[in-house]
RNA sequence: UGAGUAAGCCAGAUAGCCGCAUAUUAAGCCGUGAGGCUUGAUAUGAGGAAAGUCCGGGCUCCGCAGGGCAGGGUGCCGGGUAACUCCCGGUGAAGGUGACUUCAAGGAAAGUGCAACAGAAAUAUACCGCCCGGCACUUACACUUAGGUGCGCGUAAGCGCACACCUGGUAAGUGCCGGGUAAGGGUGGAAAGGUGAGGUAAGGGCUCACCAGCGGCAUGGCAACUUGCCGGUCUAUGUAAACCCCACCUGGAGCAACACCUCGUUUUGAACAUAUCGAUAGCCCGUCGGUUCGGAGGUGGCUUGAGUCCUUUAGAAAUAAUGGACCUAGAUAGAUGGCUGUCAAAUACAGAACCCGGCUUACAGGCUUACUCUUUAA
RNA sequence: GCCGGUGUGUUGGAAUUGGCAGACGAGACGGAUUCAAAAUCCGUUGUCCGCGAGGGCGUGUGGGUUCGAGUCCCACCACCGGCA
């Protein structure tokens, strides 16, 4: 993804975690900070209480396709995290999207 | 046709567009540096269990193909394998009408421990019962029979009759004492072989027959073991997933191992001691040395391997060997996703993290082969 | 990824060498006391069946060894910790 770069440090997801803002959806729940870079920070959080190895993967390519799509709309300077809730039936790649787009618009980033 | 047993296979395919990772390559660029980045092209890109981490190896390091003990593992037999707690074949036992399946399946006469409660007694035991003997008492008996007493007959020896409230006797019963017994009773998971007959005071392998078991010999087999014959002071509770004995195997840690490099940090920060401490987790001996720990980043380790597919040969099989072809993920916050079309429908369990061989567990749907039972028909 | 550990009522935590599971606390509930409450004292408390006396099932789950398993063995599940 040429406009992001990702979140990868421990202490930089806690970073994120405490001075961020958050708002939660019903798969997911974003946090967003503003940096100091033009570029934006991506970071994908999904828990063991997700599922197994595959629940979790499947969960992040979800996540990590739509934003790729929504990636060229979204304001730049941000740090963003998303956050998979455990849930029982996975979402579905629309349901998802629908979701991550609310959310980006609630915080002001889209 | 239905029910079932065993072995094996598949695990969505395909076309287009966008996106990701790695390798190769071309061009351009960044960093003090080890090294890396961007763009384009081409190729490749999760599993039968990748899972659990339960075994076994390879590999790496630790002074470790130093010694001993302890500890751990395995456990019918033979074979296979790098090795195994795995696989194949066989033996035995158990289950099923059958195809077939299951089994930690060495030793309890080497020793030790344990066996609660119940029961008379738990590894040797006599509570009830049965039987024998003695003593005491009670009842019955006088046909057979020892005395005693009385009466009668007889000179006498003796004979006859009577008496059972005279001693004894016989039979039955009761009580006590001393023995015999392990058949029967009840308890228990288990009571010292089982069944039948003879025998006995009552009983008992006391004797005998058969069965089980043990020992010996022979037979077939490499062996486990099978089959047969003979024999006995006629018999030996269970537990070794209790200690243990026997046989065999076993050093420890793990790729977050380990090696190399760059920058930085300090030149001593911390810990332990100097007859102690460390080098491997437990001990002893031996050996070596003052020892151990400590920041950030990069690269290697990393995928050509007990490899995959095919052919042939050996073998009953597991498997091995020969020949040929092929190279098939290698990330480091961790790559497979989205949309559309077609296939009637596309759905289970589930994602490599050093690599292999197994085991175990999870699992939608479908296919193939061989075999068994039942019903009907021929 | 690798290594190690734990699992017993609502809860903390016992249970000797395999032999009556739940000792001892906490909490909850009921009763006594009080005008009422607190404190104190007494009792009940795993679950199901039964009016009751009693009975069945219960140590994460499923098997096995044993006469008998919380304890021994095997498999699985859940949770916790350590190692850049």
């Amino acid at each position: 993804m040429k406009r992001t770069d990702s979140l990868k440090m421990n202490y930089e997801f806690k970073r994120v975690y405490r001075k961020g803002s958050l708002k939660s959806g019903r798969y997911i729940v974003l946090y967003t900070l503003k940096n100091r870079y033009d570029n934006n920070r991506l970071g994908i959080t999904t828990s063991k209480k997700v599922g197994k190895s595959v629940k979790r993967n499947r969960f992040r390519r979800i996540i990590k396709e739509n934003y790729r799509l929504l990636e060229l709309n979204v304001n730049t300077g941000y740090d963003l995290v998303f956050v998979a809730r455990s849930v029982d039936k996975l979402p579905t790649f629309n349901e998802l999207g629908k979701e991550m787009k609310y959310l980006l618009k609630n915080q002001g980033v889209l």
